[in-house]
DNA sequence: TCAAAAGTGTTATCCTTACACCCATGT
DNA sequence: ACATGGGTGTAAGGATAACACTTTTGA
């Protein structure tokens, strides 16, 4: 024990995952990193002058992307030594070191939504912000077109190769979590378990965060860790895979999703939403009898001619109804194939 | 903006919501705070010497009950100003004020579970902590013997009073979280919402907390508070109510009702556990399809004699098969009477 | 006329919920 | 024998998952 306490000032950064789906493709806002690696849009929280996270959140991402955030939920908070130190200081000022010694950066993530906005690419224009695909960061996590062949041809060999280098005792446990974190041998794929599968491979090495963080020990060969999807600084994947792992979550149980959607949409792009997301499949008939079931959404007698084949129906989100039943949200049946 | 930062230091206090069934009672940890007020175990953070915020809950923990934790995770951080500044020096040291202002207190509250085991009480004796049963801070949420008397009898007048001399803009929307949230006018319970329902008795002034921080304004009367729970330290009955909110939920996707079990049990024991968390009863018949289905307890062919009437088979949790498919943890189907 | 996408009918299967009933022990 | 709690059989209703099929537009 200390008697003097505080000799490591602490520093909170903020940083926002921001998800939107863009042409039917969930994707993160992102910003540049004085490195040029992609980043979250984060900022220092001020003790002094913010009175709640959440407020100071919605102000710098406001001024780092222009534009302003609606559906705000913490993540979590990531505050262990040894961690990559995360760019707290990326909006303007730097960490205090006021006695000599580094300060202690502990990070606070959050997700937002943000609804699909044909307009808001001007704005985005504007600013050094960019909408990236979900699908750059973590390629194995789409499995709408069935399961992604980056998972037998890279990442299950990349695996098991690490696997054989382990300390024994503790091969079966990883040998366990390889196989159902991935769904290999007939484990079945589950689609929330994001954050678990991106820190598997960053405990075997196999994100480039990994190599960065350890000063390159054990680097796998460069061609492997570049299609094992784009890294980012700091911890920002990680945070990162925490919010999409969240969002998958969630949209079982809340009706998250019309966060997501403009005030009209069809049914489709609902559905497309929704697979966005979740990187699954659904059933369409299964999918609208789900939707109809939970009476989350009324028709508008309005049809939409812009859909390449027979006009569909415009729909909108009952906000009403959420207040009077806090409700089930949508259930994602599973996969649709294999 | 300032050019100066962190002239306010920051400090982090970790508070734990320890969690145990006594007896068929969910019960958490506490101890007694220096103005006799009942407190969750809490201590401050030091930047300089833990390295994880998990490592000094433990620690602390540890130091401060006598006994050590198995599961645990992290809740939520609190930051807002204007909530009531939280003991985060309850163990030891105070917080530091070295340019004079006030310490900004930021917590970080954290979940844990601890299996039943008679042999822990005389642990406990030998320091300050004690388990006190969820019910007394929380009893609306007990629907085990039915709707608790106390809804219809003390909370809805009460929210009623305070709704009559609402703002009329806000009437409607307060009208209908009373109505959903204490599942008034036919609207069903929902046992997991119980932060939103201590933010409500809150924000009406009818947590005793709520006369604490602002100062006795509006207080009803003394009689009603002391009706609506014991009240807590600081914000530790938000936090308490964050924790049992979280375990609610989480029993239904994640099997960690075994966390709280001794190493053999019943299956009646089991759903007296499932209950006592849940405040909602189970089906019997129901409840062991469900279990058997999972395949997550295997019997052990002994028989415990002591249950009163005929002896019931003893089972243990197949702690391997959740590595293998990370499953559904129980349904709880809703409720079985009312 | 054909491609493209919207939208519907039907069925087997499984899970949920709710009945009512029997079994083994201690007093 | 009877109270107490353990343990089981059956059946209705609803949700899920998977079939294949019709409809309406634009090119």
């Amino acid at each position: 024990m200390t008697t003097q306490v505080n000799q490591v000032p602490i520093t909170i950064g903020l940083s926002a995952v921001v998800v939107s789906v863009m042409d039917g493709e969930a994707c993160a806002l992102s910003v540049s990193a004085p490195d040029a690696a992609l980043a979250l849009p984060s900022g220092p929280f001020d003790p002094a002058h913010d009175r709640t996270f959440e407020l100071a959140l919605r102000a710098f991402v406001t001024a780092q992307t222009g534009f302003e955030l609606g559906f705000v939920e913490q993540l979590y908070t990531f505050g262990d030594k040894g961690r990559d130190a995360p760019l707290a200081d990326l909006g303007a000022r730097s960490p205090p070191t006021r006695t000599g010694e580094p300060a202690r950066i502990i990070s606070v993530g959050y997700l937002a939504l943000s609804p699909t906005l044909e307009a808001r690419g001007e704005t985005l224009s504007a600013s050094a912000a960019r909408w990236t695909p979900l699908g750059h960061h973590f390629p194995w996590e789409d499995w709408r077109e069935g399961r992604p062949a980056i998972i037998d041809e890279v990442i299950a060999p990349a695996l098991r190769r690490w696997l054989s280098q382990n300390d024994p005792r503790q091969r079966e446990g990883h040998a366990s979590r390889i196989r159902t974190l991935f769904a290999l041998d007939g484990a079945r794929w589950n689609e929330e378990r994001v954050l678990e599968r991106y820190e598997l491979l960053y405990e075997a090495g196999l994100a480039a965060e990994a190599a960065r963080d350890r000063g390159l020990s054990t680097l796998p060969e460069a061609a492997t860790l570049t299609r094992l999807g784009q890294p980012m600084a700091s911890d920002h994947r990680r945070i990162l895979a925490t919010g999409l792992g969240r969002l998958r979550g969630k949209l079982k149980y809340r009706p998250i999703i019309f966060d997501l959607m403009p005030p009209k949409f069809t049914l489709s792009q609902l559905q497309r939403t929704v697979e966005s997301i979740s990187g699954v499949a659904l059933h369409k008939q299964n999918f609208r009898r789900m939707i109809e079931r939970t009476e989350l959404v009324e028709g508008l007698g309005v049809m939409d001619a812009d859909t390449g084949g027979r006009p569909a129906e415009l729909f909108r989100f009952r906000r009403e109804v959420v207040a009077v039943r806090q409700p089930m949200g949508l259930s994602l049946p599973t996969l649709r194939e294999n």
